[in-house]
Order: structure tokens, then C-alpha cells, then sequence
DNA sequence: TTGTACGCGTTATCAG
DNA sequence: CTGATAACGCGTACAA
């Protein structure tokens, strides 16, 4: 019909006729189809988005970020949560990309996943992980420098005893913050005791008992590095339990801000990630990706993080 | 093609063509488009769900429920965030009818919005929220029962000057937990102070400026009842400013958990709500009308709040 | 400036 | 059990 440019290409209509259509399409509530439309257009206007956990304050904020950007591009998302299963990182992939999606944003746990969607020839941007050797876009922090930050701060104030807890080591973050740690450790001539290394898992469940026994042991750490907000926050309970004070007792810092930040005594020392960068930025590089889907060569975006130093590693004499 | 049958009528196939079916369908990577499906049979397989802000710690943990119920019934979300703006909301809206969702989750702020959805014949849930006289399923807890019993209990500890930190008196949860308030204050014989009673529209900052200017002026109120979690992380900062400590010189309760509520101390008395429940019986509602279009009778939801008694208001002598 | 025919990738409906 | 044909609602190309 002329229905059709009168909505897509007014120029071609006359003003008459589209007053005209309008009018009646208000009457009858004609919304024209998407799904129909995206048929014929091959696109459809949305983007899938899958990543962990939208809990997890540190990914909703980054999601925010997308959304806002992605429907001033005027799309839509499609959100997928897979709590870092492998299983259902795969089945969201596999839904997402049925429903033709133009682009997915994903926060991979599994490189099969990432791989599946390479062969599926889908625009994806990788955000926050990167996977050695693979050719894709991504976008993600340096994990590096900011545990170099981190833990040059706890040297500077005298300690020498640091507990760390990380993850199990198979995610792009947690090696990259290990390996800041080390760097760190080395340059300033500490060696690292074996024992006060621990893989908590992410979990806060793991990182009360591994805390509260570490802290409870002999030759224990005089302050703790906790890797993300969840081991953070099973930090913290476990000193609570124990009876004892930050920073009076253990120093505690950690990478990214834990929940209800801004109010918790005393303020904890940690690394903040751009987070809206990290969503624009990523957006961004998806839509000219699907603007542009020939384009061979890829781009890796690191941002820098940024430590923010409060109260909660106290000056060792 | 055979290729639809071997797909959805297994049974109507012969094993030997499905599996060779099957077997090409790996080989080409081929995922047969929803979008074309939905075309025909006029089911996208996708709910939409438009809310104010999922940063907001009980819309993300409310949303989480919501995704993983829905999945489970084999629908894909789209998630809309409106920040509580009419005008976001009401193109959230119009976005997703046209993608066809199969139906709408949706935590309202204008009725405007509401109306157009009911106008298109959508299928809806309204969460959280309801208007009067607007015959929709909806899903919401018992705001006033959940008031009352907070109030009770800062009563039952001999608070007499209770300030509250309100909203506009606009949204449904806003009046009810005022008329929870109101009626517990009455029936206890206790007056209240016009000037304890401000409205600082759910926002932080103005929560802030606000207990900071009530806790300093004469005849200033012992307790503070606050109606959500960012208007109690304001008065919280407001206190700290005024180097007073929580409950000692001033009494605080609120509406929901803060963010970080397990490891802030004191620990805040609060109201939660089953965010859960809420989350998966509004998607089974949705669903059961996706699956029912003709079914006239609307249902309504209340779930009942809790009380979670901590240490944040003192017995007064 | 407006109308017509065709195709997008499925499913539904008949025939075979 | 399998194949052919017509829809689904829109955009595109071309004709009027």
C-alpha cells in the first residue's frame, strides 16, 4: 500500500494523503508489524544481551548502560541471564540468534558459546572476558593495572602478609587481576605465601569459611584482596563473626564497589570499572558492526579502571 | 518443506528422514527463523517488561524471577526501562507491540500507558501497582499491611514522633503505605506532626536534605520511617553528616532492604516483600492469558509483606 | 504521486 | 508419510 511510504518515506507521499493515513491509523490502532517487517528487511531492530547474572550490581548497571544507548539507535534487547552456566549460555545464544537478533552483547563464560556464534557468522561483541587467539570485537577493562593498583596501595601502607581471594583461574578477569597481583608482589620484592592464595569461586558462601579460617589460622594475612563484590561481602561477614574491626584488625580491599557502597563504614578501598563506558562503548561497536557486516578487522577496547582509595587498609608502622 | 513437520510433528515423519533432516541442519548451522514463524502463527514466543529503573535492587531481583519463569515456559524477554517517565513508558510500549509480544509485564506509572495496552487488546499484568477501577490482572503485595506493621512496631518501642519520608501520593504502594501509617498512628491515639511528613518523590538527594534539615530543626522526631531503599540510603548519609548514630539518637526503618542490607550495621528493621512470588505469579498469570485470550474474569494479587525485625529502632524509655 | 506484483521463511491445508 | 500451494504483513521494484 501507500501506506507503507507514507510511514517510511513521507518526501514521497503527499502531505494530504499521510494526514490522511495517520488519521485512520490512530483510529483503527494500526501499529505496523516488526515481525513482518523484519521478514523482508532482515533485521529486526534487536539486540540480544547475555551475561551472568543481572543481580549482580555491577552487571546491571552495565546493562543500563546498553539499553539507554541501544534504543537511542532504536533498538530493542533481549536480556539472557546464564549464572555463568555453560549450558545455558548456549541455549540463550541459540534462542537469540532463532529469533534474529541483529547483534548479541555477550559477557562470555564458555568459548564454545562465542564460537558457536563466529560460525554463525553473528555480529558479537565480547564485553568484560576476551578469549586468546579468537578474532572477534571486543570491549573489557585492564583487570592487569587495576590489581596492580590495588595491591601496590596495600605495599604502601606496610603490608606484606596479603590474603588473596580469586576465582577459580579460567576466566579472562580473574587471571589478568592474579597476574597484576604477582606483578606487583615481585616488583616490590615480597614473595607470596602459598596459603593466603584462595579460590573462593566468586562466591560469597565460599569466601565467609575461606576468611573466617584464614583469619583464624596462624601467620595470618594482614590484609585481603578480594577479587569481587560477592567474595568481598563473605569477607566481611566472616570478620564481622570473628568479632574483629576493619581496618584496625584486617585490611580489606577489593576490586569493583559492593552493594550499598556509598554507606558502608568504613569506606572500603576498591578499583571501579567504567561501567557506562563499558555499555556505550560496547553498543556502539556492535551497531557499526551490524551497519557494516563485511568489515574484516577487529578492535579490542580496554578501559582503564580507577582505584579509588577510602578508609578500609589501614598504614602499617 | 517436510523440514517444518520433522521439526515440530516428529511423530508425522519418518525416523529416517528426520535424522537426515537433522543431520543437514548441523552441517548448514540452519535455525529455522522465529521470525517468520511468528509471522504465521502470530506468536512471537517473547513477553515484554517495561519497568522503572532495573538498577533498582527489588526490580532486578524481581526481574531475575520474572526471566527465569519465563524462560521456563519457552519466552524470551524484552526489558524496557522507563525511570518512572510517562513518556519512556509509553514508547516502551508502543516499541514492543510492535514486535508483537505475546503479551506485556508491566510496572506502571501512568495509566495513560495502561489504557493504550488495553485499548490494543494486549494481554497485561500490572505488577506492583494497580488502578482503581481498571479491570487488568494484576500482582502487587499489601503495601498498607505492610506500612501498619512497621509502624506498629516503632510504636510499640515508644516512638511518638515518627517522621516519614514519603513519595507524591501519586503511585498506589505511596498512598497505601501512607494510609498504613496513618491508620496505625490513629488507632494508637498518636498525632502526627504535619512537618515529619515529607515527600521527597523516592529520590535520594532529597531524602538527604530533607532528614538533614528535619533532624536539626526543634521538636525534631525520634524515628524515621522511610518508603524505599534510595530515600533510606539519603537519610542514612544525612545522619552520618550529622555525626549521629543509628538508633541511639535517631530511629530509622524503611520499605524494602537497602542494597547491602546483610552486612550494613545496624542492621535496618524493614518491610520485604516476597520479590520472588511476585516475579514468577505475574509471569504464570501472563502466560495463562497469552494461553487464554478469550477469558474476560481479571484476578487480583496481593501478597503479604514481612517484617524483618533488627537493631536500627530503640525502645525508648 | 499512487497502485501492482512479488518475495521474505515459515505453517496450514489439501492432495498425492 | 510426503509434496504442493496459499497465506502471514510488510518492503521493493516497476508500472501506471
Amino acid at each position: 500500500m501507500t501506506v507503507s511510504r507514507a510511514l517510511n518515506t513521507p518526501q514521497k507521499v503527499s502531505a494530504k494523503t499521510t494526514r490522511r493515513i495517520r488519521k485512520v491509523m490512530e483510529e483503527l490502532g494500526y501499529q505496523p508489524s516488526q515481525v513482518a517487517r523484519s521478514l523482508v528487511k532482515r533485521r529486526t531492530n534487536t539486540i540480544g544481551i547475555v551475561m551472568p547474572d543481572i543481580k549482580n550490581t555491577f552487571f546491571n548497571s552495565w546493562f543500563r548502560s546498553v539499553e539507554d544507548s541501544a534504543r537511542q539507535f532504536g533498538y530493542t534487547t533481549f536480556l539472557c541471564n546464564t549464572d555463568e552456566n555453560p549450558d545455558d549460555e548456549m541455549k540463550s545464544v541459540r534462542t537469540l540468534l532463532s529469533h534474529r537478533v541483529d547483534g548479541i552483547l555477550i559477557v562470555p563464560h564458555s568459548e564454545e558459546s562465542v564460537r558457536y556464534l563466529m560460525r554463525a557468522k553473528a555480529n558479537v561483541v565480547l564485553v568484560d572476558r576476551v578469549f586468546d587467539s579468537m578474532n572477534v570485537d571486543s570491549v573489557s577493562t585492564d583487570h592487569y593495572y587495576g590489581a596492580v593498583k590495588l595491591t601496590e596501595h596495600m605495599i604502601a601502607q606496610g603490608h606484606k602478609r596479603i590474603g588473596v581471594l580469586k576465582g577459580p583461574g579460567v576466566l579472562f578477569p580473574d587471571r589478568e587481576r592474579y597476574r597484576g597481583f604477582g606483578h606487583a608482589m615481585k616488583e616490590n620484592g615480597i614473595e607470596v605465601v602459598r596459603e593466603h592464595i584462595r579460590n573462593c569461586e566468586f562466591k560469597e558462601s565460599l569466601a565467609f569459611d575461606t576468611v573466617k579460617e584464614m583469619l583464624q589460622a596462624g601467620n595470618r594475612p594482614t590484609a585481603l584482596f578480594s577479587f569481587n563484590s560477592l567474595m568481598t561481602i563473605g569477607a566481611i561477614k566472616a570478620i564481622n563473626v570473628l568479632g574483629m574491626k576493619i581496618p584496625a584488625d584486617i585490611s580489606l580491599v577489593c576490586y569493583d564497589a559492593i552493594p550499598g557502597n556509598d554507606i558502608f563504614t568504613p569506606g572500603i578501598t576498591h578499583v571501579i570499572q567504567p561501567i557506562e563506558e563499558l555499555g556505550t562503548d560496547a553498543t556502539k561497536m556492535l551497531i557499526r558492526r551490524i551497519e557494516n557486516p563485511k568489515r574484516k578487522a577487529t578492535e579490542e577496547i580496554f578501559l582503564k579502571p580507577k582505584l579509588v582509595i577510602r578508609e578500609s587498609c589501614r598504614k602499617i608502622p
